[in-house]
DNA sequence: TTGAAAGCGCTAACAC
DNA sequence: GTGTTAGCGCTTTCAA
């Protein structure tokens, strides 16, 4: 069927070893031979096999990466965003990336990871969505497995890293609400067991706290991060009358789902209610109205978390290994203008 | 290193062979001997090396996804539903999804198709956003290699492919807009070397010519299909003063950078401008206004593509092997009200 | 400069 | 039931 050595050395009248060398650009070939040789191969067609290269060579120059979903689906614009940016940046190393999904903490996932770190199809790992005791993790550092992780995690172990600084991120967001009068503010917290998800409510009850701002319990409602999640938990934050003048979403995709279910209950948002995103998604400028939010080069993060964990497999120890991005605020119409003082009644 | 087969042999005084039948439940040896394997293989934490399997079995139970990009990134929220469906789909059959990215029409993609084709390291081939004479088609069915296309593309070739019926959804949209009382309707076209490019604008066209209206040529614009291209089609549009009062963008993305692009204008779209998107990509739903559009199961499809190349590959052609999908119009709230009929002066 | 041989880890035909 | 042998396609000592 497909081309092998075989086929071109027999061609050639040489030796399938004289064919390998040839083509690898071996010094000490004739240089008549190896031209000989190329000129076969480029003939026939030949292409390398690749699985037989690496069984050999003992490394696959691709790069795996899990992706956790809950759902049957993981349409999610932040992973796509990032997705972006590891593969282009397994382009320009000519390394291949290995996507498949699996729930997270499910038996799936831990046996992907299993095959994965032992199975010798992949040479590295990217791990995403870290949880804060992260079995992947400890999986991953057990089996002294290259990886680097997006978001830190297991803090007794010492593993490379990108994160963002969901604390910083979030007292900005809430600073500003703070700073336009807002003091009933709602959050929409990320599940708890996810890293960030702890660091972001952390975030907001900080600084929440630090303005000398009471927090009823009522306000803090946690959603699964999707569209629909963040439009049940407005929902709720609406629907019993709490009052709150703002909602906080621990990320754009709530945030969406927010938007549209407060114009349901007849509201405007960023005039009845104000209302803040996490992450700046790309869509979140073209939301309606846009969305205030908090920025993370996502794209670029990818591309970074890629390029240390390639410098890994290759025995670089990439430096710095932890790195910590500073988010940013990007202000736009959803948190709408500075409240009026309250009236003194 | 890594346990191998020989390691358990080694431990357990019997052959490799035995070894690898009794973990692959062959029904010929000793009830007695394989459990001893099993014990073994357990302890030692033993995982099969895939790389030798493959190589061995010449399948890699791995399907490749080599994904058009233009520029930089591919954070195109179509391609993030439908790599979710392609995603999910691999994962029930137990297969894996290798992904890369490339130029369309780039030297780099030929040669990525050429090594996918011929380095066995991928069963079979997921080709989207087919061109009308398209390159990779040509190839991967001159090498008799599986594949299953998005689209329909190079008519003398016969090939597995799911495909939208681009100009019924573009009947159904410019029908739309003309029985809202529309007659000047713009157009942003996508690339004319994408095969749904041309059927849109076919259907585009076909359906303004059957309601007897002029299409200007200045009325139809191309667009690369991103939010900026939507963004600076719609701004040639409206800066000219050509007077249209409805646009249809040939991709959500489009329209959604349209909308922007309107609203700076000073133009609130679904009352001084009807707008008209195709996909009903999820966040179509979310915009704002939110978009009328075409629907495509993009989600499905990815599923399905999949599902019919994992048959292709284990040796069952897929029946039907041509799909054509029935889109349907989903009205929202962008292409406004009715037009009052026009005043005969 | 070239070839023979071994081996990466696994599976499978064939013998015993 | 189990072992021997061969081989998937390639790279890489080691001799010639």
């Amino acid at each position: 069927m497909a081309v092998t050595l075989k086929d071109i050395a027999l061609k050639a009248g040489v030796s399938i070893t004289t064919v390998s060398r040839g083509l690898a650009d071996y010094d000490d070939v004739a240089a008549e031979t190896r031209q000989q040789i190329r000129q076969i191969a480029q003939e026939l067609g030949y292409r390398p096999n690749l699985l037989a290269r690496r069984l050999q060579k003992q490394r696959t120059d691709t790069i795996g990466f899990i992706l956790p979903t809950f759902g049957p689906r993981f349409s999610d614009p932040f992973f796509s965003e990032f997705l972006a940016g590891i593969g282009n940046e397994t382009a320009v190393h000519e390394y291949d990336l290995l996507v498949s999904t699996h729930a997270p903490d499910s038996p799936g996932e831990q046996q992907a990871y299993q095959r994965a770190a032992q199975g010798g199809w992949v040479d590295g790992l990217i791990v995403v969505r870290t949880r804060e005791d992260d079995a992947r993790v400890r999986l991953l550092h057990e089996h002294r497995f290259p990886f680097v992780a997006f978001g830190r995690s297991c803090c007794d172990l010492d593993f490379p890293y990108v994160d963002e600084d969901s604390v910083a991120g979030m007292r900005l967001l809430v600073q500003h609400f703070v700073d336009l009068g807002h003091r009933r503010i709602g959050f929409i917290a990320p599940p708890d067991n996810l890293m960030f998800g702890r660091l972001r409510r952390e975030g907001f009850l900080e600084t929440m706290a630090a303005n000398g701002l009471e927090v009823a319990p009522e306000w803090l409602v946690t959603g699964d991060l999707t569209q629909r999640g963040g439009a049940e938990a407005v929902g709720q934050l609406l629907g019993t009358g709490l009052g709150v003048t703002a909602v906080i979403a621990s990320n754009d995709l709530m945030a969406i789902g927010a938007i549209n279910r407060i114009q349901q209950h007849g509201l405007q948002v960023g005039r009845d209610v104000a209302l803040g995103g996490f992450d700046d998604i790309p869509l979140a400028a073209y939301t309606s109205p846009p969305l205030t939010t908090i920025h993370q080069p996502i794209y670029e993060i990818g591309r970074q978390v890629c390029a240390m964990l390639i410098a890994l497999v290759n025995g670089l120890m990439p430096t710095p290994s932890h790195i910590l991005l500073e988010p940013t605020l990007i202000i736009r119409e959803s948190s709408g203008q500075p409240l009026a003082p309250p009236t003194s009644s």
